[in-house]
DNA sequence: GCAAGGTC
């Protein structure tokens, strides 16, 4: 009887695969690996009878680094890491899985690969046959491919068996290589000059400063939203609102005109308005309105819902969900795939959660009507969306797995159940030509949200209006406003950055998130939200000064583009790798040669209480004070946050009152405290302490210990005072800037409003 | 002591 030879990505694929083969008729054989067995089944191969060994690898087989005398950093030159040798081979811990592989190999005649259907997918499976033929050189090699372990793939796969293809493995090979030689040396770059040139570093520092193609772009995110706060400038707004009061109901009307940014308009059509006198209500409309239940989960999904919903970090939900899959509670959790296969008989899936105590009378209505999920348009080919496939109770679980457990299951409800609906009214009032409207909601089907406590949709009262009808007994005011700047972003912000830059996969942004962390380019602060540090915004000013996008995703989107092409066959992979790495070297080298830029940030970012944030610091993680205070002083009454989007006015004040603009005091330093505070905060902190203070371990603030009449600015050129010629709300003013002109390219982007 | 990509 012929024998062949089945490999898979992980075990549990081979386990699936073996089990519909033999219709769970297969036997378990313990290989060298203790995580990866041998399941082995009398089938079919080709049309004739075969005996199947099917057994799995973890991820990838094989390793790329340098070779041993390369690894003495201060020994080679740092350029050699363009050429220097590059070794594949199998890591120590992988080793045992290989000897099974050569020694299975050498059993049969054919080898199929059953690797996921991805890019990575296909390099693994060449470093299986690369394995395999170790153990037996003749041994004949096909590939299956399959988006889903069901019967009807896996069968499907195996009539239609292919190749390797050689382009897929070239991609990822390319990109491998790419990522050590361009990584390895301007983390050395980076770490050795800082060592030796930062006083930011004790001596002996061991600290490392890497470089990687996706790390930077991830703080290079971090970094620019801290910096469009910093140069954010608020401008005041104004707006009319009118309040009707009836049957015991406070009704707001909102302007449709939003807000204006010119206070002697809406002076006027307060005036208008208010000679007018009286109001009529133009339309009463009502309209259904439903609010979509949620899509099938993916990866990217479960994330941003942990991090916003569970208060986790997408590397905890992450860990936790993985557990929950070895245990066999969900399904693989790296999943690229937001919409169900056809035929995945998902009204089973549904009916194991019936007798569940909390959501079992809503999992027996979806089997009643019938599992209609709402599905997105992405798919990895491999995995399907995240869902349970069996049931559990809070006593099966840990805390923090039962609420990941939770979501997973409430989300694969929702998904697959019906839209919530509800009646939406519109009245519009019209006074002179002015127009206001208000909403009410009333909800008739809460639909997907019975078992979705994630999503809020809530009742809005309305009293009765009728068009037509006039109305002379309201509260007509101005509310005014600040447009304030976008937030720092969260951990669900920059997953979501990333997935759109392309930077990283599913599987890896949370890993990226924490490298940054780890290397202290950024912090966290007590809400979640991600400051630059000093070591971060230096990495990403420097090199932004040398002229090179270091920072920014294109480079790695480009790259991606060219991994594309050469799986296309439009290029080779000799090509990109030369093009690649003659453009890094090149940076490379005047990254050499300006390497002083990275000293002179970093030392410009901090004085020497800041240094705990790039060694081991005060503490905790806190928040950087200065910037990115929110308080708001202002004369008059105060008023509440305002988004960009104007959402009411809080409190807001009427009208005839003067209008401070009372910035805060300087920046103040947030619990660290000392001398550090002595400066001004370059950014507008404004009223009150600038930053939350996140204890003793709060960082602190950014000192620039400069007075006004000589301002560096980041590039050290000096600064020069100018004044805002352009129209708006701070024609006029003065502030500093880098001395060079508008147009020349080297330019910083200093900036800070003179006192 | 360097990267990013798999997965346990």
């Amino acid at each position: 009887m012929r024998r062949i030879l089945y490999v898979a990505e992980k075990n549990d694929v081979a386990k699936g695969v073996a089990n519909i083969l033999s219709a769970g008729a297969m036997q378990r054989r313990e290989g060298r690996s203790k995580f990866n067995k041998i399941y082995q089944l009398q089938g079919q191969f080709q049309g004739q009878p075969a005996l199947i060994a099917v057994t799995s690898v973890s991820g990838h087989l094989m390793g790329n680094d340098f070779s041993p005398e390369m690894k003495r950093w201060e020994s080679n030159p740092i350029e050699s890491c363009f050429d220097a040798q590059i070794l594949s081979t199998v890591p120590e811990n992988m080793e045992p899985i290989a000897r099974t592989l050569r020694e299975e190999s050498n059993k049969v005649d054919t080898l199929v690969i059953w690797t996921d259907c991805d890019r990575e997918g296909e390099n693994i499976g060449a470093e299986i046959v690369k394995v395999c033929k170790e153990g037996n050189r003749h041994i004949d090699v096909w590939r299956a491919k399959f988006s889903e372990v069901t019967s009807a793939a896996i069968h499907r796969a195996l009539q239609s068996l292919g190749r390797l293809d050689q382009r897929i493995v070239d991609a990822v090979d390319c990109r491998s290589e790419l990522d050590l030689r361009i990584g390895a040396a301007f983390t050395r770059l980076q770490t050795l000059h800082l060592q030796r040139r930062s006083r930011l570093f004790a001596a002996g520092d061991k600290q490392v400063v890497s470089y990687g193609s996706c790390q930077f772009p991830t703080l290079g995110f971090v970094v620019e939203r801290y910096k469009e706060i910093e140069s954010f400038i608020a401008e005041p707004f104004w707006k009319l609102v009118v309040e009707v009061t009836r049957e015991a109901l406070k009704v707001e009307f909102a302007w449709d005109r939003v807000r204006l940014f010119d206070h002697d308009m809406v002076d006027t059509l307060y005036d208008e308005c208010r000679d007018e006198g009286r109001g009529i209500i133009e339309e009463v409309t009502k309209k259904p309105k439903s609010r979509w239940r949620p899509c099938a989960l993916d990866t990217v999904e479960l994330e941003k819902l942990g991090v916003r919903k569970l208060k986790m970090s997408a590397k905890e939900v992450m860990t936790i969900a993985e557990k929950l899959y070895s245990n066999g509670w969900i399904s693989y959790p790296r999943t690229e795939t937001n919409k169900f296969p056809k035929d995945f008989g998902l009204n089973n899936l549904v009916a194991l959660h019936n007798g569940d105590q909390q959501w079992g009378a809503f999992a027996t209505e979806i089997g009643q009507r019938g599992a209609n999920p709402r599905n997105g348009n992405k798919s990895d080919e491999a995995h399907p969306p995240i869902h349970p496939l069996k049931h559990a109770t809070q006593a099966n679980l840990q805390h923090q797995e039962w609420r990941v457990y939770e979501l997973v299951v409430r989300h694969f409800l929702a998904c697959c159940s019906w839209d919530a609906k509800g009646q939406e009214t519109k009245v519009t009032l019209r006074v002179g030509e002015e127009r206001f409207v208000a909403t009410g909601l009333q909800i008739e089907d809460m639909g997907y949200m019975e078992v979705y406590p994630y999503d809020k949709w809530s009742d809005k009262q309305l009293p009765r209006f009728t068009q037509g009808e006039e109305i002379s007994d309201f509260l007509l005011r101005i509310a005014d406003g600040e447009t304030s700047p976008p937030l720092l972003l969260n951990e669900a912000d920059l997953i979501a950055l990333m997935d759109k830059h392309g930077i990283g996969t599913d599987a890896t942004h949370a890993e990226h998130i924490e490298k940054i962390k780890e290397r202290k380019y950024v912090g966290v602060q007590p809400d979640g939200r991600f400051l630059p540090g000093f070591l971060g915004l230096a990495l990403v000013d420097a090199y932004d000064e040398m002229g090179y996008a270091m920072s920014k995703p294109l480079l790695r989107s480009d790259l991606e583009k060219q991994l594309e092409a050469i799986c296309r066959g439009q290029r080779t992979k000799q090509d990109v790798l030369a093009e690649q790495l003659a453009k890094y070297r090149a940076i490379f080298v005047q990254s050499e040669t300006n390497q002083h830029l990275l000293s002179v940030h970093l030392n410009r970012e901090g004085n020497t209480r800041m240094t705990w944030l790039l060694v081991t610091g005060g503490g905790g993680e806190g928040p950087r004070g200065g910037g990115t205070g929110r308080g708001r002083g202002r004369g008059g009454s105060v008023v509440a946050q305002i988004p960009n989007h104007a959402a009411p006015a809080v409190g807001a004040t009427t009208r005839g009152r003067g209008r401070g603009r009372g910035r805060g005091a300087n920046a103040v330093a947030g619990g660290g405290g000392g001398d550090g505070g002595r400066g001004r905060g370059r950014g507008r902190s404004r009223g009150g302490a600038a930053g939350a203070a996140g204890g003793g371990g709060a960082y602190p603030p950014r000192a620039a210990p400069i007075t006004n009449d000589q301002k560096p600015c980041s590039c050290g050129i000096g600064s020069s005072l100018r004044t805002v010629q352009k129209d708006g709300p701070n024609k006029g003013r003065q502030f500093w800037t880098c001395s060079k002109q508008m147009a020349d390219p080297g330019k910083c982007n200093f900036f800070e409003w003179a006192a």
